[in-house]
DNA sequence: CCGTCTTGTGAGAGCGCTCTCACGGTGAGA
DNA sequence: TCTCACCGTGAGAGCGCTCTCACAAGACGG
């Protein structure tokens, strides 16, 4: 509650000398108004301040207001993870030309209520959901409410109904496994994913068949969680386990580095002794000394892809799935 | 422009069989609603996928509704620098509990225009501008528009009739010259940040003023641009220029993390041969081997008080700017 | 000199909601 | 039995804006 009433269109109007009908031509700069007027009326607006309610125009419009992206994740989790700010980057640039906002709605785990007040609340005409996790609950509240909303990622739980975008994980994690089998690597290794989300469990398949296909050994499984220090750790166990390996496959760039370092720490030389791949193409991925090969993840396109279907559902269009193709990016660690 | 339209309190009202006013009420949970009106509600509410329209309510409300976060720099800026990931989650988790939507606004250099059409158009009732750059032309369009907002980083150009928050970046810096001093270090350089923004040059003139105090020399000096490349290549600038030094103050995580990489490729020992400190404390600090010692950079509480600051002003409070102590976290690396 | 067209403007409705105010119904107290 | 308080409700105003419609004033052709 403001102290003071801020000036309305009406105040603007008086001040100009003209009708509040005429105010509002000037301010959305119909051709119409005589450029007398206008001029009166642009320099009413500057003395006085005013900015045009935008609660009462999007009252009588019927516009589309605003899209929430949602991020059911723990803050600390969002610092680290650059797939976030990234996919949030992409998101407002996408709708940047467009008179619809980007809200932000993060939420730790035990906040969950708080997101689905929020999603209840009708604060919001759509939501982009971006989570790593499986959201069944978030599923539930999202069909009940019809609030359009589209998954940046394939829920875990299966056809939710409602529409989502992904990479094509499976086929990814398969691409990075022929590349190193195509270099003569014939003993492989892979550091998966959390198998409770989709991209970790498809991407760990991708691998899997694509080794048993070449008719070698996929046994050298160890799990991160994404980030960073998870990576490590498994890097370690897998050296334990199979210190004669000479490939792995790393579920995403951040445990990617991590595990490069963990090798290099060792003495080991990436690629000569062990060839490295990430998935996922962060920057850091370039930054690495030797830059690492990786499987691109098009986090823009991602973006792009769930912004448009977003928005036909909120046109009440039907929407399918979107899976996008991916492609390897071959620097120089594998 | 929805093909259908979507279901106003009205059809709630009538498919419950009570007035609009009741519908309200208990959509609203008001307790003077009889319990029997109110399931009759909940239930047309549920079966209509009726959602109250905000800008109907904001309109009657005259409620604080949104602010925005205006970041004005390039998306791969944004992408690769955690303080700006961070800040966000900072200031929606601050906001987490208040209705008050959290609108993102980013914008690459070029697109400049963008933030100011969004800013002038009435879309926020305040912006946080997260940014470490001088934004003179922004300003202007805050002045002019009289639109409450609050930089997060001191404005470069110094008072601009806007409040903000930020470290003390000054005695942040004489405070990692002071602990490298009293470790009986005397060769000692330092990577600075961009000299035009105030982060890059305050923390410059602290180191300076220390080294001075100190009687030391504080000419080895090299530039960075915070990003990691940036302070690679510096770090390897100052080691052809002095060769004996014996520690290095960066002034950001992110280049400290870069230079000291650049440090032990050589073959050079941390910290015994040459300390390295770090300023911001990001999470990257705590994963580097020996981890980096460094100047806390308390971005949740810059958020929050910038939050509180915002939220005053929009109350039609008279603010001050807010600078805050900092400290350091001695972890191995110097 | 009259009708017709054009241009710029104003009056007023109405977007969906909340809130005030008034009122009918009920039960307690006189 | 009547009064009065109180509870739950409905009618209706009005938030600030845009847009439709009507109309005045001039331009223009016949």
């Amino acid at each position: 509650m403001p102290a003071r009433r801020l000036p309305t269109l009406e105040d603007v109007a008086a001040r100009a000398g003209v009708s509040r009908a005429t105010a509002s031509r000037a301010v959305n700069l119909d051709p119409r108004v005589r450029a007398q007027s206008r001029i009166a009326v642009e320099a009413a607006v500057t003395e006085l301040g005013y900015r045009p309610n935008r609660a009462a125009r999007s009252l009588v419009n019927q516009e589309v207001d605003s899209i929430a992206v949602v991020v059911p994740e723990a803050e600390d989790r969002v610092f680290a993870d650059p797939f976030f700010a990234s996919m949030l980057a992409s998101i407002t640039q996408r709708l940047a030309d467009s008179p619809v906002q980007v809200l932000l709605a993060m939420g730790q785990p035990g906040g969950r209520q708080k997101i689905e007040r929020y999603l209840r609340g009708g604060y919001t005409d759509g939501a982009i959901i971006v989570s790593h996790h499986r959201d069944d609950d978030l599923s539930d509240v999202l069909h009940e409410t019809k609030l359009p909303a589209v998954y940046v990622g394939r829920p875990y739980a299966g056809d939710v109904g409602i529409p989502w975008v992904d990479v094509d994980n499976r086929s990814g994690a398969a691409l990075a496994a022929d590349h190193l089998i195509s270099q003569g690597r014939r003993r492989l290794a892979t550091i998966a994913g959390p198998q409770d989300m989709a991209a970790g469990s498809d991407r760990l398949t991708g691998w899997t068949e694509a080794l048993q296909r070449a008719g070698l050994d996929s046994g050298l499984v160890e799990f991160g969680d994404f980030t960073s220090a998870s990576g490590a750790v498994a890097m370690e166990r897998l050296l334990e386990r199979a210190p004669d390996l000479d490939a792995v496959f790393v579920a995403s760039d951040l445990m990617a580095v991590a595990a490069m370092h963990e090798v290099q720490s060792r003495g080991i030389a990436v690629p000569e002794q062990i060839a490295v791949v990430g998935f996922d193409d962060t920057h850091a991925a370039q930054l690495t000394r030797p830059p690492l090969t990786t499987v691109i993840n098009p986090v823009g396109e991602l973006a792009g892809r769930a912004v448009d279907l977003l928005l036909q559902l909120m046109q009440g269009e039907n929407v399918d799935p979107v899976v996008l193709q991916t492609a390897m990016v071959k620097r120089t660690s594998g």
